[in-house]
DNA sequence: TGTTAGCACTCAACGCATCTGAGTGCTAAC
DNA sequence: GTTAGCACTCAGATGCGTTGAGTGCTAACA
């Protein structure tokens, strides 16, 4: 049995329908709507079809049908017909995004608010990953003794910091003209030619190897880790709770539990830097906790090699279509802002 | 009427039995713990007593008693028997705390992370205001055409930074020696003597008033704002949803978008900083969408002059014994942990 | 005088039967 | 190929009696 085109159209409404109100859709329901010129009988029969190719799901035989995620990844792949956002919608995201600003965190967790706001779903930011910017400074600022907090400033306007052993007998001067050494040597460069500066200064370094050493390390880790829990910033965590799918506390509760892990949500969210729009519905982003959860995400650029990850969570039945534009439309408005502080 | 020992007795029980259980308590139930040997009709006197006083509430007449408001304030005040935490466990958390660490937000994480998790409530943990800290180092970093980067480093450890413009025909060697002029004036200064130093700098200065004048604009308001968006961390977001006063959605829904807004947190967890433990009842944290929440908190230690708070957010029928042995280990344990990075 | 047994009363919660209506599949007529 | 008609299904709402935990009151007891 093939797809032709009466079946595209009902099956579309179907979903358009259960999109909006979350309950099975019944063949009335969809005769009624304009644009549908069948009786429900009709209907009926292109629904059981439809069930037999697997589109559609019936929870039980009295009930209506509810799109199975079959459907949902042909809609979106094939179905789906995009809208534009008003620009007086866009006027108002873009003003809200420059709200706070100042700093590189700020407005990513404006762009998470205003997203969560526009959509009503869960907004999921990842910030670029360390290795893919290039440092712009490296200071070494003595806190206490023996100890010393090593700050790193990448091209992106992104701070890292960390605590780190001084060995004994290194005052404040020295730790400042080794910043200065190590601001030099790494300055601008990209993870592989740090590395072989790291390689060419422990070489050379003739005393404070051991500090170097740490420092280099520590650095390098940074570069290649995933990143850390501040790189990951969540919105909207409520909203999900606004749906009819998530009144059950259990699963209120699973969610809640994904957003707090960081780690597997920048796993989850981050992953596909490259593409423009990715979407995975249910089963697709390999996480039980998730099955019933699309996950849509965009990228936005900082600088010219590396890009941020931001996404959207919602149930299977989100609203594609909205959700999409809105991405679309922050990805750009975020690039634009963060390239500001380039 | 007066509280003799046996009402206290009585009322002690109910809590004990209600904080467990959350179900309204009946006079069998007293009457059958070891410890109260009274028959359950001579509970029922005293359990209407203690109605009459205020101190419990009855949710319909066939049920048992619920403790009010007034019942937990006197538990807290004066019936409550403080508990010990085991070696094996402040081991436990202690061992947690330390695990990620090498940054002074990651410690943060972890501290409410470990509180979560100990409490099985929600954690709250703001961190200590920077006017209260001391400035350790000041760098102007160039990230783009006249675009810098201003990065703060304080005694604690703790990083900020923020955007700022620089004027024309300012290369980055300019901005190095105005870091090395402003990290001397400002370094190890309290508040009011960086304020000093700002006029004193500004009236000597020949060139580059105006961005000297930008930059301590930007230090002077991160010093004396409460705080953004990062310096408010929260764990166990999930947790609430354990409990059954929380079942309805709605609830949780409020609950959670408190949760999300850092200021309204900020104010909540953070406004009695010197006191050792603090805990709001229900209405008394004067906050509507809280009114059946109560919320403890401690302090912690940065360097001498300067502290934050660690806090427990959870129903008022919360186990505010364990919640206070906690927050009490916590405190010391978190204040340990970083005076290590002073 | 304080304590307790006894008893009638209350009322949320539970189980159970019934009703309702949205929805289906099938058949026969158009 | 489409549709009207009809019997059938079944989740969910509604109504109702039962249950049992709990109370307050009274009278007897130590």
């Amino acid at each position: 049995m093939q797809l032709d085109d009466r079946k595209y159209l009902i099956l579309q409404a179907i979903i358009d329908d259960y999109i909006m109100t979350a309950i099975p859709v019944g063949s009335r329901t969809i005769s009624r709507k304009s644009g549908v010129g069948f009786s429900p009988a009709t209907i009926r029969n292109e629904m059981s079809d439809l069930e037999e190719l697997g589109y559609l799901d019936q929870p039980h035989t009295s009930a209506g049908r509810v799109p199975s995620n079959k459907a949902y990844r042909l809609y979106v792949d094939h179905l789906m017909k995009t809208v534009k956002l008003s620009s007086d919608e866009r006027e108002r995201m873009h003003e809200h995004l420059l709200s706070k600003s100042k700093q590189v965190e700020g407005v990513i967790r404006s762009a998470a608010s205003v997203l969560s706001d526009a959509t009503k779903y869960t907004a999921v930011i990842v910030a670029p990953k360390l290795g893919t910017l290039r440092i712009k400074h490296v200071q070494l600022v003595p806190v206490a003794e023996r100890t010393a907090l090593m700050v790193i400033v990448t091209s992106a306007g992104i701070v890292k910091d960390a605590i780190i052993r001084v060995p004994n007998g290194l005052d404040a001067d020295d730790l400042y003209s080794i910043s200065r050494m190590l601001t030099q040597k790494l300055a601008d460069k990209p993870l592989e030619a740090v590395r072989q500066a790291f390689a060419e200064m422990l070489r050379n370094a003739e005393q404070n190897r051991k500090l170097l050493g740490e420092t280099l390390s520590v650095i390098e880790q940074k570069l290649e880790s995933g990143g850390d829990a501040s790189d990951v910033i969540v919105g909207g965590t409520g909203n999900l709770l606004e749906y009819p799918e998530y009144s059950d506390v259990n699963k209120a509760r699973n969610f809640l539990a994904v957003l707090e892990s960081k780690d597997k949500l920048r796993n989850l969210i981050g992953r596909d830097g490259g593409m423009e729009i990715s979407i995975r519905i249910g089963p697709e982003n390999q996480m039980p906790e998730l099955s019933d959860c699309s996950i849509v995400t965009a990228s936005y650029r900082v600088g010219d090699h590396s890009n941020g990850t931001l996404g959207i969570i919602g149930p299977t039945r989100m609203n594609y279509n909205r959700v999409i534009s809105v991405l679309e439309f922050m990805g750009r408005a975020l690039s634009d802002v963060l390239s500001e502080y380039r």
